[in-house]
DNA sequence: TTAGGTGCAAATTCTTTGCACCCTG
DNA sequence: CAGGGTGCAAAGAATTTGCACCTAA
């Protein structure tokens, strides 16, 4: 696990506690040390992986608090989810080189082609991480369809 | 539900055949309608909205075909899955933006930054989508680990 | 003919929920 | 002290698997 530095996680914690006391969520030992361990690492963890890795500190915390503390966390813009969270496999049968504008709110992925975007050049530090088989831009945003039909939020504190 | 031209689906089918028949791999009227499905939609649908589409003309096809299929299909490169697929919610505290390579073999996501990808300029084609909110770069191949220890695959024919 | 493919039902895996008790603000 | 938060156990949703029968090659 790559570990990062004290000094960042420190400011991250700071902000947590910021955040939490603007929006009245209490500042409870379980979700402090949940934000601490998801806050801690570059490895993007799943729920059992953050609760294993909270377990060592709070023996007692449950599987099922810890996903609803991370479900929190990301609506209060604490942490993020990495690609189209909470969602089943989608498949594409588009083989073309593409890209991806994906809804925030419905969760709907629409294409979108650029021939500049197909050829984009990557600094070499991605070289460094592995052999390069393809490359897509994704844009986030919220669809037209949803901007109208405001309201309609996908993800309200676990609900 | 978006429509593809006959054409398009009419090609992809037959490299369907084609790819099938290369790889030994049977072609059944199953087979083929639930690439039919997917071959014939924009609409990047998941195993569920597949199976029902398919059922209007096979209407004894089982989900769990549907499922075997579609990763079968995957397998064979003849269709794709959106984001990291068969995996579970993953999280990241980091907020600055960044860009991400995914490990097609073992599904860990690194993160890179490149100021340039910060300030890409985005076609007029997705304004006409929605309104965007953060864009990142998804590169995709084989990290260094898993290159070293070749052969450890991850999706061999639903395996 | 025969190995691979399918349908069924049951099992797994991941995630969410209802409820009674607990603790922060 | 009040209302949100937690742990537990149980429910739910999505996906996979074992097995006997079926069918494309």
């Amino acid at each position: 696990m790559v570990q990062l530095r004290k000094k960042i996680v420190d400011q991250r914690m700071k902000r947590f506690e910021e955040v939490c006391r603007e929006s009245g969520v209490k500042l409870t030992y379980q979700r402090m040390e949940v934000f601490r361990e998801v806050a801690g690492t570059e490895d993007h963890p799943d729920a059992e992986t953050v609760f294993h890795g909270v377990r060592k500190r709070i023996p007692t915390i449950s599987l099922d608090t810890v996903y609803r503390t991370l479900w929190t966390l990301n609506d209060l813009g604490l942490i993020k989810t990495l690609g189209a969270s909470r969602e089943r496999s989608r498949f594409d049968a588009n083989l073309d080189q593409h890209h991806h504008f994906v809804c925030t709110q419905c969760g709907h992925t629409y294409d979108f082609i650029s021939e500049t975007l197909n050829n984009l050049h990557l600094p070499d530090s991605v070289d460094e991480l592995g052999k390069i088989e393809s490359t897509l831009v994704e844009v986030r945003g919220v669809c037209h369809k949803c901007a109208k039909k405001a309201g309609t939020k996908k993800s309200n504190i676990t609900k």
